[in-house]
DNA sequence: ACCTGAACACCGTTCAAGT
DNA sequence: ACCTGAACACCGTTCAAGT
């Protein structure tokens, strides 16, 4: 009798290569679910139907892991640049679509965040925001670093967003002898209220930044 | 010939008991040296003189761990609330402060902003802050609201500044065909300039949100 | 009450060996 | 070239036993 040379259909035993991409998108789902630091080597080797060693044959080590899922996710974030927009509208739209990325996946930005090479210089986010205000008016010599702190105010309030924070310090009582209480607000349109706050106050700034510049200018 | 009972002099062990604010204490030192994820119980019990087990009698678990040193640090925070002073310099002063705070341990801001009870309701700085809002004119019942995404903000700006990620992105080309580029200023006043530009943006727009109030109150 | 040694169930990673 | 088993040097934590 033929011994089980090819595993027996039921019993999932992988037929195809392990790939770098495979892995990543492995590594992702479990993210997904179960977040970053239960992400194990084994576990994930497990979800491969692979030997944990194998891994290590296309991804040098975990940190360097994330690392590649982290980057693959950034790289499906694709901006349609409507030039002919006003610059708020498109500015607007850039943080949309980068919060409806964090939100599909809040475990993996919750780490990513912390990391220091979060955002590449290639990336079509920063590329997309250094254009956009550029053609707000924005001093030439300001727009990097107007767009680095756009980033970094916009991902704090994600990051708060996603863990609950957010919503949690908007219901604290804000002083001691409160007045108009318990407004009552369904949880949805007041995550939405909070993060366009933002959103808005950031372009007010910029608008400031650009009027600024242009007194100077005329001055 | 009495053998050693009493430790032989040099060699440090333990004469005090083990306390949880010294734990803590011993924990805030390796964190900010070696940083959060180097930080072991068993690395921990070595830097007391202590066994690894006996840490579990002060401290349920490294969780538990880490939220007390977390919760320990943000008590540090004391801000001297100067009522008089108009709330555009007391704003500025608490997120100095907090900005203070951070740069002094920077490797468990890090890690505690990721954490979902960051800030508690009785945290002094979040006091502090909804007060100055409402003496800046923001209606009652958006001062925590405003506090939240303040608080978020300033974070995202903070981590940002703290991982490198601020200077980077700053220096990064803002277009393809830049113009006047290499400004090189220095990089501690480099950071501080990127801090106050948000911080600055903060509080115009706190200032719009007072503005607005005020003409809806005299319509 | 406080501490401890041994042990358990895990980790990431190395390495020599297999095909 | 790709995979693998065994092993190493770690983890956090439990538990029974000591004082």
């Amino acid at each position: 009798m033929e011994t089980a040379k090819r595993t027996p259909r039921g019993t999932k035993k992988r037929d195809t290569p392990l790939t770098e991409a495979g892995i990543y998108a492995a590594a992702l789902r479990l993210i997904d679910a179960d977040g970053v630091e239960t992400l194990t080597m084994r576990k994930l080797a497990a979800a491969l139907d692979a030997n944990p060693m194998s891994l290590y044959h296309h991804v040098p080590n975990k940190e360097a892991l994330l690392r590649g899922v982290a980057s693959m996710v950034g790289a499906q974030f694709r901006t349609v640049t409507q030039k002919d927009r006003p610059w708020q509208e498109r500015i607007r739209q850039l943080a949309e679509d980068f919060r409806a990325l964090a939100h599909r996946h809040p475990k993996l930005m919750t780490y990513s965040f912390g990391q220091p090479d979060f955002v590449q210089p290639e990336d079509p986010f920063w590329l997309a925001l250094t254009d956009v205000l550029a053609s707000a008016g924005v001093p030439r010599q300001e727009v990097s670093r107007i767009a680095a702190v756009i980033c970094a105010a916009v991902f704090g309030v994600l990051i708060a967003e996603i863990n609950g924070a957010l919503r949690r310090w908007s219901t604290l009582p804000p002083a001691p002898g409160a007045t108009g209480e318990g407004e009552s607000v369904d949880a949805d349109s007041e995550g939405d209220h909070m993060f366009y706050t933002a959103l808005n106050a950031i372009i007010t700034s910029v608008h400031m930044t650009e009027l600024k510049s242009y007194m100077m200018r005329t001055n």
